[in-house]
DNA sequence: AGATTTTTGCAAGTTACTTGCAACTCGCAC
DNA sequence: GTGCGAGTTGCAAGTAACTTGCAAAAATCT
């Protein structure tokens, strides 16, 4: 029939505590694991923190999503629908700011050039001050 | 007299285990906190592991160090004479190039121009994929 | 030299994950 | 629908990378 389901389609098994941390994941937009165990245990309150951490390893495999490393230690996890954006990561109040990849265009294209290194922009934080901190 | 000492000037202490983590940083361009202490033990064997960490954190205070982070996890750091490039992190590889910060002088004024956001390039790694690795 | 204050070393604590393993459950087969 | 086997889960223990509390030791100040 039409509707297989998203997770079958990749090889993978559905199992309620998968579905919830996908789901998770593309509610938040971006989110810590632990975040995104808090919000699965809305539903599903015995989930373990294991399960989502190889949940999220496992999704990220077949490439539903992505993470990103924003500032220090730990990684923030996307849908991978979502991946048009970069982060501006503010280093004095903490905020999490999105900026289209389009602005990184040209300085991917130097880096390709001149270096023939493959730049993946959305894979890290733009680290700085933003525009109500530097006033 | 005239040769007042870099740490004194900072209103530091001098003693061995600061200059030599001092001196560790400079002598390995970026590293690990692990790494400067291992470069320290062969010149000061005892030397425990919160002091590296402490003396990085005191000497980045005064402006003489700087860390940035590359990837994942654990952070790097650099004396802050040298930081005048930026890091291309290779996700396949794992090595670490350096660029000058010019090719991001576009993007950092693109940043400001359209968002107001003050970006400092030199405090993370750029990731992507290296010219070795891309062939 | 003596007092004062910073720094060090050590041990224990924390945070953020990772791993081993037995029990469970999903999806295909019959 | 029942059964089977591989993929998953929960739990507990383990690891890595720092951080913190404190008393002893060392560096300036006078």
């Amino acid at each position: 029939m039409a509707g297989k389901h998203e997770l079958h389609e990749k090889g993978l098994r559905l199992t309620p505590q998968r579905e919830l941390v996908l789901s998770a994941v593309r509610a938040l937009g971006h989110a810590t694991p632990e975040e995104v165990a808090e919000k699965v245990r809305q539903t599903h309150p015995g989930i373990n923190l294991s399960t989502v951490y190889r949940n999220l390893e496992t999704l990220e495999n077949v490439g539903l999503v992505q993470h990103t490393h924003l500032g220090h230690g730990g990684a923030t996890y996307h849908a991978a629908e979502e991946l048009t954006h970069l982060h501006l990561v503010c280093g004095t109040c903490g905020s999490v700011g999105d900026a289209p990849i389009d602005v990184a265009a040209n300085f991917v294209q130097n880096l390709s050039d001149d270096y023939g290194f493959k730049t993946d922009v959305t894979h890290f934080a733009i680290y700085g001050t933003c525009a109500a901190c530097v006033k």
